[in-house]
DNA sequence: TTGAAAGCGCTAACAA
DNA sequence: TTGTTAGCGCTTTCAA
């Protein structure tokens, strides 16, 4: 490349970059045409390796239950760090093996990573920051000291559901779960989290997974809180007239079904905006102000309930 | 590390790679045990620069709504790139800006690349081989001369459904799309199948957007095709009783719903697997048997039609 | 305004 | 069995 241009590697370098203080417009153009036509691409590995970073952004993706809300999510994630110049990529930390994300992180060395806190502790963030990660945001119910967290409060969104349809005058609440075994954990806290809210307010809560539905009518509830949109649209036709029904995800479906399904929007739309520039900041060596992006669940009120 | 093993670089290297041959016991237990006291690990961008490949492979997402049956296929071929050796990671080309897969791949320079064939033309796939990409699976409509391609005919879904309605007597079916434009393209080659199939039997074909479902009940059809479960799922309670519905996707809330969903389910079980290690086979240099992966739409029948 | 050269950390060929 | 060394392609300092 440099000699097709007839000029030394270093000018190459110089031009490519924008270092247009130091080469003439002349040799500028020069380069920029040999480069062309030589379809030359600079060797991103030979100056991640002289940088000592990438430009890499790993965002490991837990094992959460793939939907339009989580799309929606990990778009805006993608898009912003994007803008900022990164090159942010997927991890399905389930997917690969035990130490996926740690292999991942050794084998591109991303300069930022969003992480579940669980899939990421602090002994593997030291290790990480002696390896050119400089960034990090941590995904999970409760702040991490000393690294930004994104809070994601299951246990909260559990509790908004039962408070939303205590409210209405629903006693008898029926908790509908996925079998998916990809709900696990997230749907454990969350049942924990409507069964303390139901507990408080006098609620009697019962929990059945979905495909035993016909069994749960069985305590005639008042009210049903599903663990998905899907779920809680599939139902929908089952129930009896006047039993409420409220789902989980604010998902495009629930918008258009008919009646309008009450559902529960998790987050703000500004979040992927405030986790990229959160890690662009780290990265960038500013110290962060505000360690804690807090997402909190609200009902979306439908005909449902 | 070489230094606090007390032997050289190449023997760390050596040691770190398997190539047992090479070292004594003795030896190879000292690296070993240095490397795990420093916490060493290898720099993969230095080793990548040396070998000319790294072990990462992309796979280009496009704007595919994201559900259960696509979150099945994407763990799936990451599972198995993962357990052949190689760094599997995501990439949304709609929420990167116009060149983000070019970006991503000169960025990251993966051994191979999945990507719907659209996003990657002939030219860009000649420019990467030149790049230390050696692996390529196209996904695609229709099969691309010279590149493995997974052939993915949503217009053969859309006709698949109304066949399934046209067989149990169906003369006047609505289809129902989603008014997310994610569905776009992918929505249009549906609707086509379906328009052509429907011609092909006689079947009077009306397409209403979801937000209009109740405007196309006007015209009283006896099915219904809905372009993806939860939107089935959404419409049941507000269809009259006796109208057949199948959607698409075989989500596991259609398997779950009451009255069960009739549904579509997309391709093979084994998909993913062949699509790694069409990926594996040409990485390593083999010429590919069968250059393209079929995948078949396939009825799966529930309660509704 | 430009070129020469060092060095990022690794691997593989060659020497010992 | 182990050490020495060249060189992957880039950026950046120093010299011209």
């Amino acid at each position: 490349m440099a000699a097709a241009a007839g000029v030394s590697r270093a000018t190459v370098s110089y031009v490519l970059n924008g270092v247009d203080a130091r080469v003439s417009d002349e040799t500028r153009e020069r380069v920029l045409k040999a480069a062309r036509t030589l379809g030359y691409t600079p060797n991103a590995m030979a100056s991640a390796l002289r940088a000592g970073r990438t430009s890499v952004v790993i965002f490991a993706l837990p094992n959460w239950p793939l939907g339009p809300a989580l799309g929606e999510f990990l778009s805006g994630c993608v898009t912003e760090l994007d803008r900022l110049g990164y090159t942010p990529l997927v991890h399905f930390v389930h997917a690969s093996g035990p130490d996926g994300l740690q292999k991942a992180c050794d084998r591109v060395r991303p300069v930022g990573v969003v992480a579940p806190s669980g899939d990421l502790p602090p002994e593997r963030i030291e290790a990480l920051r002696g390896n050119g990660t400089h960034g990090f945001v941590l995904m999970g119910r409760d702040p991490v000291p000393g690294v930004p967290t994104f809070i994601l409060d299951q246990n909260r969104v559990g509790a908004v559901a039962i408070e939303h349809l205590a409210e209405r005058g629903h006693q008898r609440v029926l908790a509908l779960t996925p079998l998916d075994p990809q709900l696990g954990d997230l749907g454990e806290v969350r049942l924990a989290g409507a069964q303390e809210a139901a507990e408080r307010l006098g609620v009697t809560l019962t929990h059945v997974p979905a495909d035993e539905l016909q069994r749960g009518l069985e305590v005639e509830p008042t009210g049903v809180y599903a663990f998905n949109d899907e779920l809680a649209l599939g139902a929908l036709d089952a129930l009896p007239d006047g039993v409420a029904l409220i789902g989980t995800d604010d998902s495009p479906a629930a918008r258009l079904s008919h009646p309008r399904l009450t559902t529960i929007r998790f987050g703000g739309q500004d979040n992927p905006a405030r986790i990229a520039s959160t890690l662009h900041a780290q990265i960038a060596g500013e110290t962060i102000q505000e360690p804690v992006i807090n997402s909190t669940p609200t009902v979306v009120q439908g005909e449902t309930t």
